[in-house]
DNA sequence: GCTCAGTACCTAGTCTTACTATGTACCAGG
DNA sequence: CCTGGTACATAGTAAGACTAGGTACTGAGC
């Protein structure tokens, strides 16, 4: 992140990226070139790969994810990574705290504009 | 972060905080402990008070905030911080990021649920 | 006088997470 | 053969919130 938004994007993302990556995963499975891929679509244009991928591990180390090694037309296999019912119950909370900080922040913008 | 919304919570807060914090100075001058009391009656019950304290610093010597020692009736001095014109800017800055950050994510809401 | 609670500030160390930079591997087209 | 696209991975760094303390000043109650 960087051109898109602001520098301080990157401290903003701690903790939002993982939900973001499980609410994609909600939709269906991915597999992380194709989660990086979608996100620099969507704007989040200097995300960097590594990231994606540690963040997949993190989230699957914790059991929220089940993974499937599926064969590639081109180029190595791909991780497909499937949002389980931990994972499901994960999005849930974090779709709470959302809530509580999107309340917050509009109120605090409603009182200082 | 904790009681009121998930443990989740502490990773969302980074960097989010501090627009909260220039949000709430841009209504007027504040001190520590006050915007600390403050934040944890809005809900954020389990905010520590050293993060605050931590963060104030970190935007003064960024110079978002201008500073002065006011004696106090009860207790030592206060530190009250005033937002500055750079701290305007940097709250507008996160306004920005902030919106970008929401309508992704109700986006993803939307297709997810 | 002394203690305790409330006010008010500060800091060292830890943990998590995003980024940087780089490396590996597989495949097709020129 | 070699470049570019696909696909995954990791070691090291930086930033910020938390833990767990500590200091200092004041007034109320014993």
């Amino acid at each position: 992140m960087g051109a898109t938004v602001g520098r301080q994007s990157t401290e903003m993302l701690k903790g939002i990226l993982e939900g973001i990556v499980l609410a994609l995963l909600s939709t269906r499975p991915a597999y992380g070139y194709e989660i990086t891929a979608r996100l620099r679509d969507q704007g989040f244009t200097d995300l960097a790969e590594g990231t994606v991928y540690a963040l997949l591990i993190r989230i699957e180390q914790r059991g929220l994810v089940d993974v499937e090694k599926v064969p590639s037309e081109k180029g190595p296999p791909r991780k497909v990574f499937t949002l389980n019912a931990r994972g499901r119950e994960d999005l849930v909370e974090f779709w709470r705290t959302w809530s509580f900080l999107t309340e917050r922040l509009d109120q605090l913008r409603e009182d200082g504009a």
